[in-house]
DNA sequence: ATAAGGCCCTGACCGC
DNA sequence: TGCGGTCAGGGCCTTA
């Protein structure tokens, strides 16, 4: 559930908590945690490495080392990234520990397990799979329209789909889909081109709000989804029009917002506001 | 090439 | 109180 706003707002917070500190030691507590290389090369080849960029693609955190290398986070649904004082006891939820140079330690807690990390000297390669920014200049109507020509998957499913658009998780396709006025279910290539520009539109206006509110934060205690680094949460939950508020009022028609299972994910919509055709 | 379903995980929640 | 079953969910993998 951290999407794109969610990372970029670790990002942005770890960026003065991490710059210039060099990892003394590293300890894996579950080894499928660490995707590649292997955890022992990953301890071996991370101890030494001094943090010296700090960027995210999609929704995976990119941060750069000074030896070449280069750590690549992805929180998936329950992953969190904090620094904690050293003499802070690790949560039993805690799979991956780095020990700072600052007498703090960097942690990588997962009470879903599905989080991964990767230290790699060819980032692109990790990343290679990933489709356009949305939040990017780059990213024109020309390359959107491009992106979901010919496709007949439900539109719900290809915002989901991180070689069409990255960042994108089941939140903020909800959110961008009710601004846009766009039944989830309506196939990616039958979209008309103002449908194509509403959602183009719809789904920057989305993600700039969430980066606004420091992301969302649902969930609690141990799934909470998204806490920031500073253990702040997020503010963009108390915006959300339709996702997870089956039953309750549209905020534009006050027709109750309905859930269907679309690409086995939950979704939610207002049936007036967004009409198949 | 695209689409659909399974899988990895574990805490919350429900019914008994 | 406790137990078993079901659900949620990102993205990779397999299958159609």
């Amino acid at each position: 559930m951290p999407e794109l706003p969610e990372v970029e707002t670790y990002v942005r917070e770890l960026t003065p908590a991490l710059h210039g500190r060099q990892v003394m030691d590293a300890h894996v507590l579950w080894p499928r945690t660490i995707a590649a290389p292997t955890p022992e090369a990953f301890v071996q080849r991370i101890s030494g490495a001094r943090f010296i960029a700090f960027e995210r693609r999609g929704k995976y955190m990119v941060l750069g080392l000074d030896q070449g290398d280069t750590l690549i986070v992805h929180l998936r649904m329950t992953g969190h990234l904090h620094v904690h004082p050293a003499s802070m006891a690790p949560d039993k939820h805690t799979h991956v520990v780095m020990s700072l140079d600052d007498g703090r330690r960097l942690d990588f807690q997962d009470s879903r397990k599905f989080g991964r990390l990767w230290l790699t000297r060819d980032p692109g390669l990790v990343l290679a799979h990933l489709g356009p920014e949305p939040l990017d200049a780059h990213f024109s109507m020309a390359e959107w329209q491009a992106k979901l020509a010919g496709r007949r998957a439900a539109i719900k499913a290809l915002l989901l789909d991180q070689a069409i658009i990255a960042g994108v998780g089941n939140i903020y396709a909800d959110e961008a889909l009710f601004l846009a006025g766009l039944h989830p279910t309506q196939r990616g290539g039958e979209l008309t081109l103002p449908q194509l520009a509403a959602l183009h539109a719809s789904i920057q206006a989305v993600l700039l709000a969430a980066i606004e509110k420091g992301g969302s934060s649902l969930g609690n205690s141990s799934l909470q989804n998204h806490v920031r680094p500073t253990g702040a949460p997020g503010n963009y939950q108390e915006a959300h029009r339709v996702y997870q508020r089956t039953g309750q009022p549209c905020p534009r028609c006050g027709y109750p917002i309905e859930r269907m299972v679309i690409a086995q994910r939950s979704t939610h919509f207002c049936p007036q506001c967004q009409r198949l055709g």
